[in-house]
DNA sequence: ATGAAAGCGCTAACAC
DNA sequence: GTGTTAGCGCTTTCAT
């Protein structure tokens, strides 16, 4: 009771069992099994282990990777960590690590590149093994330095063009192009963008996906994206304003919180959606689900986000020798098409 | 560039600047300044700062975690990261976290006490200095034993009755009295609740808080209060069916997420909400708030939540040696009322 | 004002 | 099969 809790180390273990301390340490290790190893007695080893598990041993970290310089941490970095999107891969990426043994540390950047160089210097300080980044504009410099350096990293949700870097993003372009016809399905004609200034892969290619949509269905005469920039949202207003006196029918918005953005500013000033303005967006969101706000939304496959970029940081971990391969993981987004408010079964049936 | 890229140590800076190791790590640790200090030589001092900053010097974590044992790293393990409350309440203790030069480590529990257990000796073994943790049914002699150790920990969100533990929780009595008042005011009168069977604090207190609202108002007949099961939330429109049948009126949800699924629910029965029923409800959300689906949200004050859980945090890491004071922080509900959907400015002007 | 040196707990090469 | 031992990079006590 009174006794000062110190902690187990391998030296305690090693006294109780009898053995030396580099015993006990292959034993824990389970140095004393496979093809290159120490062959340790059975029942030494039984022994060992036994004790260890009696004393609740618990190998010290630092100790560990001060020696090995290897952590099982790897490191997380995306815009924002309460962005639902970012959340859900976050929580993927948690437990899938958590199965390999690894535990990840979490960053957000706020898409701004001096933040993201300071989490990297932070994270590998820290010792993290790898790290899996959604890349922010400016950053190109930064992590190819770091790519060049033979630290295994792996880019999320977006790419770094002209760079040899492994990464896991969606097909933005189809994802652009398939939510868009759903518009163009629907009969609209005049659709246009609301999209971010920031020039990002990812943002990109959704817009490409918009503008060949709208071609390949003689609307090219209708295309036009409107870049906000980051920090002020709120001249999304004029955009709509602007937009609405152009006759304009339909939007596509380039991401949930654009999406958001303008739902919010279209209600402000007595608009009604999908009454008087339909519109498609980039993930799913509760409202936009629950009122079927959207005609459609791009549905991302969230669970393979997490799982692909970790096992491709992993994998490049194991390997850090080698002279690192890119891998380049393109994942298939769904459409998801709502039926429009006017159908909705409950709204219908409550209002008869 | 054939150069292998070793990282610069402690003894590097050294040789560079003719000093031995201990001044440098002197000089890097800012013991060279202050009272208690070895009293280097000014220029000796800055000398070796150059050099440091010249040779761009990161100080190894490792080595110096295990010899100090502090990591300056904490772990906060709430229910589900990915959960909006507990994204955003991370995203707070990350940001304040990284201005006091510390990191953190998020895990996730899943209302699963053998997880959080795990949880606990992963993030001990990792070395982290405290923990914040979001409690779950059957953790409290986890973590009444945490703290018999005199280690730093602090409850977030929930508490654990009889222990004398460090937490910042929100006053859900009161919460739960005002929401249900809003109810209570707009006239409704058969108003039953939609809770967890589990048995946490929060849950229970705002329990309390419809019950005393409801008594007090003279509608304590009305008083029902139903608990569902974390996992089989489903059975959520059982429930509603149930309470519809009986002349319900209107609903207190007693977590966001029983309110999403709640409403959702309703929606698939053909309600309309709040015309056919309305509802008031614990945390905001981007659908309830656009389209006023709830008659009322309480609404958490989660930047406090996250910094005086840290700063509590903090505090009782710095003073590890002293038997551990024990702090309640209260925080205190806003009730953010919404004007019904019925006269939501867009949808008016939309209509008329 | 500065340096030497003793470890923190662990891994792994090497000796027996 | 098992033990010895040399560090990993750093902090800190004690000499000088």
């Amino acid at each position: 009771m009174g006794e000062r809790n110190r902690k187990i180390t391998i030296k305690d273990i090693a006294a109780e069992a009898g053995v030396s301390i580099a015993l006990v340490s292959f034993v824990m290790n389970g140095k004393s099994e496979g093809k290159n190893a120490y062959r340790v007695n059975k029942e030494t080893a039984e022994r060992i282990r036994s004790v260890a598990e009696r004393l609740n041993y618990q190998p010290n970290e630092a100790a560990r990777v001060l020696r090995s310089g290897k952590t099982n941490a790897v490191g997380v970095i995306v815009s924002d960590i309460s962005n639902k999107f970012f959340a859900d891969i976050a929580r993927c990426i948690e437990d899938r690590a958590y199965k390999h043994k690894y535990t990840v540390l979490f960053g957000s950047t706020d898409e701004n590149p001096q933040k993201l160089e300071n989490l990297i210097d932070v994270f590998r300080n820290k010792g993290v093994d790898g790290l899996i980044v959604v890349p922010c504009e400016g950053a190109e410099q930064t992590l190819r330095k770091l790519a060049n350096e033979n630290f295994p990293l792996v880019l999320l949700d977006r790419e770094v063009p002209g760079a040899e870097l492994s990464s896991v993003v969606l097909n933005n372009r189809r994802a652009g192009y398939q939510v868009a016809e759903v518009l163009v399905r629907q009969g609209f004609r005049r659709i246009e963008m609301v999209s971010y200034s920031m020039n990002l892969s990812n943002i990109r290619e959704r817009e490409e996906g918009y503008r060949s949509c709208m071609t390949e269905n003689g609307l090219g005469e209708y295309v036009r994206i409107h870049h906000l920039r980051h920090e002020r949202l709120d001249r999304i207003v004029e955009v709509l304003r602007d937009a609405r006196s152009r006759q304009v029918e339909a939007f596509v918005f380039a991401t949930n919180t654009l999406a958001m953005q303008g739902v919010t500013a279209m209600f402000r000033m007595g608009w009604q959606v999908p009454r008087d303005c339909s519109m498609v967006c980039f993930d799913t969101n509760e409202a936009f689900d629950l009122y079927h706000t959207a005609a459609a939304c791009v549905s991302q496959p969230i669970e393979r986000f997490g799982a692909e970029a970790l096992d491709l940081l992993l994998k490049s971990i194991e390997h850090r020798d080698q002279p690192m391969a890119c891998t380049r993981v393109v994942l298939t987004p769904e459409i998801v098409e709502y039926a429009g408010a006017e159908s909705l079964p409950e709204v219908v049936s409550a209002e008869v």
